[in-house]
RNA sequence: GGGCCCGUAGCUCAGCGGUAGAGCUCCGGACUUUUAAUCCGGGAGUCGUGGGUUCGAAUCCCACCGGGCCCUCCA
């Protein structure tokens, strides 16, 4: 049977119960009690099946004759429904041949066990909730497809209980992240996601535009600069949990909108951050997962403090051999790069090519968590010299399953200096490079007010979740991610 | 952008030059404690799309569409 013939069945049943007087999508129903509340309150009573009034939709339908049995699922979980013909009347039970795996239906009756023991309603009446026209996945294989299970993601999560788990966790790791910040006398706010000027990261944006205002717009690349606006004006901790958008490719670790979450801690630096993170994290993983211990494909990941903190021109050189301290100049570093096996191109400057060693020879070994710190000035535009080592800058990105899941820096708060880095950024932009940051008047007569001694710490809330789920893609836990237009109906 | 792989019934998959297949779902029948219910019977397809090769194409070739993985790029 085709699908057009499964869909004008449902459509006939449909018919059939709104002339038995029935309206198959009734626009209120009182549930008393979900499918869990209803199977704890048989657990603890101590006398007679307690009455209950469950709602779910049906994931299982046995017909036995004059019984039946369903299951419902609500957003609790699973309990099954006994109807008997005896108890319903021969009318309300012929009706139930008009239901389908799929539809939506409310139950009342008395709580009892089966003789295998399971929980059980024995329905004295039901109600229909909602009809559905199509038929739902297969109940044993469950769906497979994973372009179905991207593009409807409502049967994904329906067929599917790690999808549900998945995205239950995601959102318990962003609440823990706000009880954790909040705790610590963060205050949360929101900034704009159209940007006049677009900032706080190497990255290409989206352009749009706005009508009234007869102007362009970017969509944020980062929170940043309005957060380091923020502690100018005086709040000391200030956080985001906020959607930025990247005009680039997409992969398993790339979708070109993601979750970020920036802090900003007024007479921190970025030693305070790592300590930060490592608490933050490692408090996260047992609400997550059950443990400072996370299994991650035949590893296990330890999220337990305190993670090694290793400075990157050691993390390169142990790697590669390659010192970039000893090669201050583009070329040489250039061609101790190529010949380590990375494709490098000419107008690449010290900090890409230092960024590429990184990628290539260091991030895919970071399985365990782990901070590199004191990144190179050419890479860190916006971050504060390292006192001693002028060429370096007080920054740390940290790493989980060889994927860079956050990055921070004690913040630059001298004016004159950032109008040097902006210039030189924008120089870089005019050799050809779409990815540096354009200077931001506004933010640097912002920063030409004040900003005190800061730290400033970004962590990618979809690779965390990712990180604490054991997940291998990011479409994995990001509910509706991006794919290609389906072209046709 | 490059390479490899995939697309067959609503779902999960087999078939890989010779009449389109299985399980689940679905439809009809039996069944008052089933739970991947069981038993009997019956349906179900533009084999991603369009070209080509061939007596004959789901199968071989080409292009296109969509997806996956790996490179490239990118936090």
């Amino acid at each position: 049977m085709g699908e057009d013939e499964i869909i004008a069945l449902r459509k006939e049943k449909l018919a059939r119960l709104r002339a038995a007087g029935i309206d198959p999508y009734p626009a209120r129903f009182h549930r008393l009690h979900t499918a869990r509340e209803a199977i704890e309150l048989l657990e603890s009573a101590t006398a007679g099946g307690p009455a209950v009034t469950v709602a779910g939709r049906i994931t299982a339908l046995r017909n036995m004759g004059k019984a039946s049995f369903l299951d419902l699922r609500d957003g609790s979980g699973r309990i099954q429904v006994y109807l008997k013909q005896e108890t319903l009347g021969p009318q309300a039970y012929e009706l139930l041949r008009e239901l389908d795996l799929g539809d939506f239906l409310g139950v009342t009756g008395a709580m009892f066990r089966t003789k295998t023991g399971e929980p059980t309603v024995e329905a004295q009446e039901y109600t229909v909730l909602a009809k559905a026209l199509r038929p739902p996945p297969e109940k044993w294989h469950g769906l497979q497809d994973v372009e179905v299970r991207y593009r409807q993601r409502y049967l994904d999560l329906m067929a599917n209980p790690q999808a549900r788990e998945t995205f239950v966790a995601r959102s318990r790791v962003v609440a823990a992240v706000r009880r954790f910040l909040d705790a610590r006398g963060y205050l949360e706010v929101e900034t704009p996601v159209l940007h006049g000027t677009p900032g706080g990261a190497a990255a290409r944006p989206f352009v749009t535009y706005h009508n009234a205002l007869d102007r362009q717009f970017y969509l944020r690349i980062a929170l940043e600069l309005h957060l380091k606006r923020l502690i100018i004006g005086g709040f000391d901790r200030v956080y985001e949990i906020g959607r930025i958008f990247r005009n680039e490719g997409v992969s398993t670790k790339y979708n070109p909108e993601f979750t970020m979450l920036e802090s900003y801690e007024a007479y921190a630096d970025y030693n305070r951050l790592m300590d930060m993170v490592e608490e933050m994290v490692s408090s996260i993983a047992p609400e997550v997962a059950g443990d400072t211990r996370v299994p991650y494909g035949d590893t296990v990941i330890d999220f337990a403090p305190p993670w090694p903190r290793i400075p990157l021109r050691d993390a390169i050189l142990e790697r590669t051999g390659i010192d970039f301290e000893a090669h201050p100049d583009a070329e040489s570093l250039r061609r101790a790069t190529a010949q380590s096996g990375v494709h490098v191109e000419e107008h690449w400057g010290r900090g890409k090519l230092i960024d590429e060693l990184l990628t290539a020879h260091v991030e895919p070994h970071l399985l365990q968590p782990a901070f590199l710190i004191d990144y190179p000035i050419e890479l860190s535009p916006l971050a504060k010299r390292k006192p001693g080592a002028p060429h370096l800058v007080e920054r740390f990105e940290f790493f989980i399953c060889g994927r860079e899941v956050g990055n921070a820096y004690t913040e630059l708060n001298d004016p004159v200096d950032q109008r040097e880095r902006f210039v030189e950024q924008a120089r870089l932009r005019a050799a050809g490079d779409e990815e540096a940051e354009v200077v931001d008047e506004d933010f640097l007569v912002a920063l030409e007010h004040g900003l005190p001694p800061t730290a400033g710490l970004g962590i990618g809330i979809d690779r965390l979740v990712m990180a604490l789920t054991g997940a291998t893609s990011i479409r994995e836990v990001i509910l509706f991610p991006a794919l290609r237009e389906k072209e046709g109906p």
